[in-house]
DNA sequence: CTATTGATTGAT
DNA sequence: TCAATCAATAGG
């Protein structure tokens, strides 16, 4: 798995076009990366800013560990540690294409139309069913990182809904993919 | 645009 | 201890 090695920045990129896999009792769930963002420690908008915690401490694990947090009291968002260990650097997962287990993702999220089952960072957790169990974890278990096809064109630009380091350009996502979370 | 919701953080 | 913040979503 040589692209999370790389720093996020890269590895954000890299990622655009890989299936994401998770492992149910109800079956296989699946989609393929469609939007991304890279936090790093020297970014002041990443959890890791400050130095590790006990909340953060997975970002600081080697790369290929699942980072799981709980925001505004309602939402979790999924994250994959990337470069070499104790760097806190980590991409942020905000889009999925579907691919398999559709019926599944519906019946996580109850009365969403297709296109709004996983075009965002919370939405495609609740779709998967993924639970913060996996937070701290490594891929290549329950979650699996399975090679696609490379995008043919990645936009940059800049992330959303932070104030600290807004300018820089860290958010990825394929052009004209439906489940981008905004454009 | 606002309400929702609770853990985390930094200031008293 | 208390208040502000927060990598978001849904509904009007």
């Amino acid at each position: 798995m040589k692209n999370i090695l790389l720093t996020a920045e890269v590895a954000a990129k890299e990622l655009l076009g890989m299936q994401l896999v998770y492992e149910t009792v109800r079956g296989r769930v699946a989609g393929k990366i469609v939007e991304t963002e890279a936090y790093t420690q020297i970014d002041p908008a990443s959890h890791s800013f400050r130095g590790q915690t006990k909340r953060n401490a997975p970002m600081f694990g080697p790369p290929g560990t699942i980072y799981i947090y709980f925001t505004y009291g309602m939402h979790h968002c999924l994250n994959i540690v990337t470069g070499p260990e104790g760097k806190g650097e980590a991409v942020l997962i905000r889009g999925l294409e579907p691919i398999e287990g559709l019926e599944i993702m519906r019946s996580n999220r109850l009365g969403r139309p297709d296109e709004e089952l996983t075009n965002g960072p919370a939405k495609l957790v609740q779709a998967l069913g993924v639970d913060s169990k996996l937070n701290g974890q490594q891929l290549g278990k329950l979650l699996i990182l399975e090679p696609g096809e490379a995008p043919q064109t990645i936009i940059e630009t800049t992330r959303i809904g932070i104030k600290n380091g807004a300018e820089i350009k860290w958010r990825f996502y394929v052009a004209g993919n439906p489940f981008v979370s905004r454009t």
